[in-house]
DNA sequence: GCTCCTTATACTCATATTGAGCATATATTT
DNA sequence: AAATATATGCTCAATATGAGTATAAGGAGC
């Protein structure tokens, strides 16, 4: 195998990484993440391009993730470096961290001419127990279903299926050259989005919005094609790369809530049981059967009730319990899957 | 948030970005990696470490996966970065790729201090159809569970974890400064290793090596902290933290097994069910109940019968299979949990 | 040919898990 | 006190799972 020589360092040429959070948060039974919204000198590449972008969204909504450089001299670890800037400038505690993935697309950034580097980015995950507004005043916490709609199926199909994506995507797979791509574009589609034979699959967040990129009607696709809009799903859009980072959290975060007990890093120390379905509705998108969510969470054994009671919902008070972080019952937040279904 | 200016890109220093392939494939029943196994000069710095461990490998056995550093102005993707070399130096046709990991502890490659520059590695996963003997000869195809004897619960219990680890880990333990401390060492032990209440949970090969690693009782932590070796665990070190790496994808493929038809990127075009389930077995590691295994893959969708028979085995012939790629069948391989059983 | 051995495949059955709904309890509002 | 709202308890049918038993179909030895 080739290794690292001297040769190899000089070809490299210059390498910048840099730190991409999603830093994700449920209130008002919404799923937030915390969002940049200021026009950066950095980003003024980019500028123009979303400017274009007409109605989908004004001049001064240019959206990013938080993201910071890595310095390698500085941090001993990706994890540390992360934390780092997000805590420093944010004031956040973050609890649970995960590293998602390493995006290096070649002009994934347009910065990398200006560099003369190629620009790297890690992804992280992190989730925060409650969503204050966020020191600066630069960061806010938006919903992420403002960039997702079509992710969000707990008031039922959301219209913007109906209404734009699944013509969108109909017009992309006819236009296909060969009656076989088009066949498998249209099976494509119908795993991704589902069908009457597939139900849809609310993990699948970044296969679902790659496929809106391969097929041009999301807005960054045709940005970075430069080509002119000729129609694109009403969303935001986002700066880079950077909603395809926020897809990948997405549903990287709903997969884990079906076989690991991360619900609790998003509810605060004591909580009513609903309030914890309605998190765990929030963060996947779709709603579950109470009486059946009930009966999951205590066999689970990861709660226990406090004897307390609250009653502010104007029923029967609902007794609060408390998360029992046992390391040995942690196997399994919520069995092979989630009790879905009506209210 | 910070952007990157020219302050950022002074203060970055060198970043090197190696990625580092675990390749796996099944010949023989057995789950085999490809492994490069030189003295490489690049890897000179580790090799006084590893020759000082004693009986547990003599001094040609430096082995390491492969790897290669990622050039960004030839390569226009990572993906494409590791494919390339891979391709180019093995010969092999890499079907399954998957990012795993980006590994950049400060330390974890001696190499930084010469190069001064931050070693980052991104670790990928590929899955190959067979394990022919690997072009050039310095890479060979090994048995995974050479690094990891304590995962292949195929014949039973490994005694490696009644005579070997779970003392090592028990004295570990008790070694902890404070009984709290001593509690929380037990618990975790538990929850990773298993016990009466908590079952061997085959996806968690990641936390276990991380267990070990912390108690010392791996070689590579004994090599990394400088320490003598008390005692360590028999099984094959790897350079750097490529042990560390292997895990990671063991640890994901055995989940991927679960939920993703990627059983079918390990076996010829055509199997009988028995070879196929022998293949899943040799990942996981354990054994399935015959009859329920059949029962699961007919009922998936995910294969149709071919009409030939084979009768290698003695028995009576087995229908060959082959599988359906079907788009739309591919959300699920196994159902929830793999049936696990006595054949 | 028949018997024994071996593996493949079919079928059964008890138990656990899921999805869905009905019933009852306990608060607030009118 | 009645109406309304939410919480919690309980039932039940449909599946899924785990573990066998039974039968089929080949080869080897006699």
């Amino acid at each position: 195998m080739t290794d690292f020589g001297e040769q190899a360092v000089a070809e490299q040429g210059g390498v910048q990484i840099g730190l991409t959070a999603v830093i994700v948060a449920v209130t008002d039974d919404e799923p937030r993440v915390l969002v940049v919204r200021r026009v950066d000198h950095a980003l003024a590449s980019t500028e123009e391009g979303v400017a274009r972008e007409g109605d989908a969204l004004s001049d001064d909504t240019l959206e990013a993730l938080p993201y910071g450089p890595f310095y390698p001299g500085r941090h001993r670890t990706l994890d540390a470096g992360l934390r780092g800037w997000v805590e420093e400038q944010t004031q956040l505690d973050l609890g649970y961290v995960e590293q998602l993935y390493t995006f290096g697309d070649r002009g994934r950034d347009p910065r990398e001419q200006e560099l003369g580097a190629r620009v790297l980015s890690i992804g992280y995950l992190a989730l925060a127990q409650e969503a204050k507004p966020a020191g600066a005043g630069e960061a806010l916490w938006q919903n992420w279903y403002r960039y997702f709609p079509w992710e969000d199926w707990r008031a039922g199909k959301p219209e913007i299926l109906t209404q734009e994506i699944e013509p969108g995507l109909d017009e992309w797979a006819t236009q296909a050259d060969s009656p076989a791509e088009i066949r498998e574009r249209f099976s494509r589609i119908d795993a991704t989005f589902g069908s009457e034979e597939v139900r849809w699959n609310e993990d699948r967040v970044l296969e679902r919005y790659e496929l809106l990129y391969e097929a041009g009607i999301v807005t960054e696709a045709q940005r970075d094609r430069g080509q002119d809009m000729a129609f694109s799903v009403h969303s935001h859009p986002m700066v880079l790369d950077h909603r395809r980072i926020l897809a990948t959290a997405m549903g990287r975060l709903r997969g884990k809530l079906k076989y690991r007990p991360v619900v609790f890093e998003l509810v605060p120390p004591t909580f009513t049981l609903f309030e914890l379905q309605k998190a765990v509705e929030a963060i996947s998108g779709n709603l579950l059967h109470k009486q059946n969510f009930r009966r999951l969470v205590e066999k689970s054994g990861l709660v226990e009730g406090t004897g307390k009671y609250e009653s502010r919902t104007g029923g029967r008070p609902a007794e609060t319990y408390r998360y029992v972080r046992d390391i040995l019952a942690e196997r399994l937040t919520a069995g092979p899957r989630l009790p879905v279904g009506k209210r």
